[in-house]
DNA sequence: TTGAAAGCGCTAACAG
DNA sequence: CTGTTAGCGCTTTCAA
């Protein structure tokens, strides 16, 4: 099975050579362009086979350097470990292969640093254009990929120099918190205010999410107790502490609560179980995103699942259609209810 | 913020004119390598001061064409919809840079004609080395790396032309069925043969889990229930009907069970909680993987967590040190009591 | 100390 | 129908 490493890869030169022929028309048979170069059959036929048997393969570096557009596209992503990335990400390779392109992903771990690094890397690398997905600051990304002239579309978090898609967060955390409202009443016979936990005060999705979390408490004739509004964090150990502390500060622990991502929900799943303040009863929960086993935890949570497929559509479209406004696409959730 | 898209992004020869100098110079100087060239620090100075002020950016095409290595590591995974890919990606993503590499990373969704899809994309794009992550077949991706003089490293999977870094799936599973068995014989005060459900019959890890299964129940002195070996493949789905038709096939169902992945375990839990079949008491479960919801589902569930971090270093040692021969390295996963 | 120049593999005019 | 040629932007001898 194994073979030792060749000196040299075989290029359209050594082909051309075994064929008789020149590079060009190595290239264009290899490119699909040969209909027009009005190449002999015969000739392609011979090349496409030489290839086969060489085991030829092109060099991309060579290639892109030489065309006007790489054809590659980049995203970047916070984390993979929640299925709301995941999919996005799975998503995203789909659809920009289904246009020929070929997309690179990276990690930067809500790191800004990192971000921008990365965000440099890919446009060393020539993409086309830049998906920034959740990105700390958007518009610092869409600055870079502005000043090389690459199209940037920001996705989960908005910026003001691209366009941007988005969850409707207000309309989602509204409905989600009127349900976790609905369900404290029926099962406490009586109203009040919930804790509002995980994601950071300063981005956009968090403080959407608040502004409908106390939109529905106004409905509800609900006054929001402003100590149980905790924007700590996303990552579990941060909402571990701030439940914590809230419990070391005041005597009644919420009876219902609003956290911000399942990554959030880890932790404060992780600190009732520890903690066994809850122990005569769990709190009535929801969910700002979806996760199956969440989903099973059992009767008293509510989710709401971002709409990954429509929002990427959106992504693409604008991509396809080559718009660069920084306007803002709102795609609606879906609240579900786990039995 | 918006800019118009620049006609043509800075090169060293724009630097070069605007300081002065030649693009050589420019290119050591950026490149650090200005020490051993001897370039006098007023200039380096100069050069830096005016890549930076242009926005200059490195093409690297350009620059990997002219090298010899490309510094761009592959890697293929089958799936970011668990806990377990996710960690691997973000674990390579990071060993990776603190490497000086550039990770590139494309998700083949179990998709065997994807796999080789991606991997000839990866070789055409220069990669240096491929981790190929539970592929259907890693020799297949081996030969074509091999061909390249690309190194490959096997990761999850084990493949026979290259390294390979594995779990120990047989000794997991073990554990994991020894406690399984225990949990029931606690429990129901008997013991009897498990469930094991859920992998590929032929890839290596399910045979040696399923290996794993039969010695604990060896050991136990029960005997393996034939019927109830169903490795019926890694989506949730599957899993389901495979439970339906079990249900269907003959009267009682298993009181305890071995479920191999996460995944599956989706597939398994949501058949559990629809059909109604175990509404008077839920079964004992084994799930060789881990994930933190899970591990709340309640305390009749044990979990095998596999050492992501240990099996990274592992694959980054060997290619560090720049071996090639088709050993397999067995990482021992963790076996965890959830409370 | 520095610059000139060759060439990585490929594409796309242009010239037959 | 096909080949020659001129670069894409960068790295790296080699000369000065």
């Amino acid at each position: 099975m194994k073979r030792a490493t060749q000196a040299k890869r075989t290029t359209i030169y050594d082909l051309a050579e075994l064929a008789g022929t020149s590079a060009s028309a190595v290239s264009a048979v290899l490119n699909g362009n040969w209909r027009k170069r009005r190449i002999s059959s015969q000739l392609a036929e011979r090349i496409t086979r030489l290839a086969e048997e060489q085991g030829y393969a092109l060099n991309m570096q060579a290639s892109v350097l030489r065309r006007e557009r790489s054809k590659i596209i980049g995203m970047i992503v916070p984390k993979y470990d929640n299925r709301y990335f995941g999919s996005i990400v799975e998503q995203f390779e789909t659809l920009a292969r289904k246009r020929g392109l070929f997309p690179i992903v990276t990690c930067t771990r809500r790191d800004p640093e990192l971000e921008i690094e990365a965000a440099r890397a890919m446009l060393s690398y020539q993409v086309d254009c830049l998906i920034a997905t959740g990105a700390t600051d958007p518009d610092r990304i869409g600055d870079l990929c502005g000043a090389a002239g690459v199209r940037t579309v920001n996705l989960d978090l908005p910026g003001s120099c691209a366009p941007s898609v988005i969850s409707d967060n207000f309309g989602g955390a509204l409905e989600l918190t009127r349900r976790v409202l609905a369900n404290c009443e029926k099962e406490f016979g009586e109203r009040f205010p919930l804790l509002f936990i995980g994601g950071r005060g300063t981005d956009h999705n968090t403080s959407e999410r608040i502004r409908g979390f106390r939109a529905a408490h106004a409905e509800a004739n609900v006054e929001v107790d402003e100590t149980l509004i905790l924007p700590c964090g996303y990552a579990p150990e941060k909402a571990e502490s701030a439940m914590q502390q809230l419990a070391e500060g005041g005597p009644a622990l919420p009876r219902g609560m609003f956290v911000n991502s399942t990554i959030s929900l880890e932790g404060v799943m992780r600190w009732v179980r520890r903690s066994g303040h809850y122990a005569k009863g769990v709190p009535h929960l929801g969910c700002f995103d979806w996760d199956p086993f969440v989903a099973m935890l059992g009767d008293h949570i509510e989710m709401v699942r971002q709409d990954v497929p429509g929002m990427l559509h959106a992504v693409f479209e604008i991509i396809d259609s080559g718009t660069a406004e920084p306007k803002v696409v709102h795609i609606p959730p879906i609240v579900e209810k786990i039995g």
